[in-house]
DNA sequence: ATGGTTGCGTGGCAA
């Protein structure tokens, strides 16, 4: 089973991208990412000319995630618990970026599609929400973790794990994908027993799935590598290969992150 | 050099 993860940064204005990228390179499961639609205006016939299943959870404008799958999509949860002041205008759980479901394919996994907050500026309150949204994010992972189940957590984690995931690390020393408190907010997930499934395949620096529309990035591989799976120890006993597919970034009109994959089982 | 690019939605924000 073949799993991807990919911010598509406005799936209005990628709709031909996906539909090529769903065709061409056929994952048995997509997490998604940057819908930046309300669920009523995705393009669901992208997905469902294609042969795929779609759940949303989408917001107007902002944020927005997606699990797509050519099996059925059953159990699917939206939002992750916890949110401080839940049910009140401007709480924390008003912001659309956690869905969840079971796939019953070769091999059966638990999907979370997550789009963790930038954070930018920090210090500052939007960097303090960062924070609150990891810790809740923790916490869901650890209750994940007692099923014992395949677990895959996939998306767009606005988070560099460490110095050799930045081009140029000198430069990103206070920025909220890169500080200290990240960092270590993401490690402890780790440390609770999830691994980052494309550092178990890829030691080596030089690798990422995001890189700046501005100054010609991409052309200089002046990236980030801030899309992640992590994988429950059940998922990564199955992991057979994790790679980064750069065409998508490539090509007229892209998005600025580029599809991060996962195969598990045979 | 306080620039540069893109999406959403028609303001200016978010990234």
């Amino acid at each position: 089973m073949r799993i991807a993860t990919f911010n598509v940064n406005g799936i209005k204005a990628r709709a031909q991208i996906v539909a090529d990228w769903l065709r061409d390179s056929a994952p048995d499961i997509a997490l998604l990412q940057e819908l930046k639609s309300v669920d009523e205006a995705v393009p669901r016939e992208v997905f469902e000319d294609a042969g795929y299943n779609l759940q949303t959870h989408g917001q107007k404008g902002f944020n927005g995630v997606a699990i797509a799958a050519k099996h059925p999509i059953e159990d699917v949860r939206r939002g992750l618990p916890g949110a401080e002041g839940a049910g009140r205008e401007g709480a924390d759980d008003e912001e659309a970026r956690w869905i969840e479901a079971t796939v019953v394919g070769d091999v059966a996994v638990r999907v979370c599609a997550l789009y963790l907050p930038n954070g930018n500026p920090a210090p500052g309150p939007k960097y303090d929400y960062k924070l609150r949204w990891m810790e809740r994010m923790r916490l869901r992972a650890d209750e994940l973790l007692s099923t014992e189940e395949a677990v895959v957590m996939g998306g767009d984690y606005n988070v560099i794990p460490q110095r050799i995931d930045v081009a140029r690390p000198e430069v990103m020393e206070d920025d909220a994908l890169f500080r200290p408190e990240t960092r270590e907010a993401f490690r402890r997930i780790e440390n609770m027993g999830y691994f980052d499934a494309f550092r178990l395949r890829e030691p080596g620096p030089g690798h990422y799935s995001y890189w700046d529309y501005q100054r010609g990035a991409f052309d200089r591989n002046e990236g980030l590598r801030i899309d992640h799976h992590l994988l429950s120890p059940q998922a990564a006993d199955l992991l057979a290969g994790a790679w980064i597919e750069t065409a998508p970034r490539a090509k007229a009109k892209p998005s600025d992150h580029t599809p991060v994959w996962i195969e598990l089982g045979a």
